[in-house]
DNA sequence: ATTCTTGCAAAAGATTTGCAAACAA
DNA sequence: TTGTTTGCAAATCTTTTGCAAGAAT
């Protein structure tokens, strides 16, 4: 049943808060479950007015210490692809984003041989890969098909 | 000699601003000079504090708008990498950038197969690619041998 | 009990805008 | 002369911070 399935996620999510000494809290819970059900990657600004409805005494200031603490314990991940606002987004492990240039939408992409990155580009001497980032930018299907370009 | 270069230089600038219907003006071609003559990608604010010493009286507000207009006639290109502030590069042409963890310094990174991308992705069906960006994150050399990890 | 978090207001940093005077075409 | 740009100040937008009261461990 879905409540057994949102039980051991909060569970989850409890255990990375507790192992940084953070506190598992009603708004911290909210900020969290938005990111897990919607299928984008919103703004602080779009969190925070999502869940206001369910917590109306939530400010604003409350969604970014909680999304940085999501951030800090590994349960999130932010974005920031330039917009003028970052994006947060549930996933943590690697992948990259698309955005359609027509609609904004930002999708996710997933690496298929990452590594064989480095083999693509001519990157100085002696620097150290740690990580590394790839934005696509676009024309999304959806977008395409409204143009019929 | 030198200043050949420098009159070649700003006839291009002129050129560019023209076929935008933007004129040239001295505060305009003191951004574009010390973007050409920097080795780095600089701040808007950055770019500010070094042309003051030339033009005493320019405000920062100039410096951006002068920046956007680089930018749109096709003279500069605009990095925003998710730092706090945005920055400037005198390049156009199709390239990507490397960042130092330790000492943020930023440096061009050239494509090699830029083309061969496309297979290292799992894309969304349907969509059309225009463009793409790739940041690489690690140490850069000269911070690998101070630290001598 | 102790430590962390909340909510509020204020502050901070980057960028944009409105406008009259100055400048370039 | 006409349209663009400048410099200034004020405004805007996103994000951070200080702090007293409240909640979690």
């Amino acid at each position: 049943m879905e409540n057994e399935e949102k039980k051991k996620e909060t569970g989850a999510l409890r255990e990375k808060l507790d192992a940084r000494g953070a506190h598992f809290t009603r708004q911290r819970a909210a900020v969290y479950d938005y990111l897990r059900q919607v299928d984008h990657h919103p703004t602080a600004d779009e969190i925070y007015l999502a869940v206001k409805s369910g917590l109306p005494k939530i400010s604003l200031a409350t969604v970014y210490k909680n999304l940085e603490a999501l951030v800090d314990c590994g349960a999130a991940s932010k974005l920031t692809y330039g917009d003028a606002a970052a994006r947060y987004d549930i996933r943590t492990d690697h992948h990259f984003h698309s955005r359609c240039r027509i609609c904004g939408k930002i999708a996710d992409v997933e690496p298929v041989r990452s590594d064989a990155l480095l083999g693509l580009i001519d990157l100085q001497a002696g620097f150290s890969i740690e990580n590394w980032r790839i934005e696509v930018i676009g024309i999304c299907l959806k977008c395409k098909e409204i143009r019929r370009d």
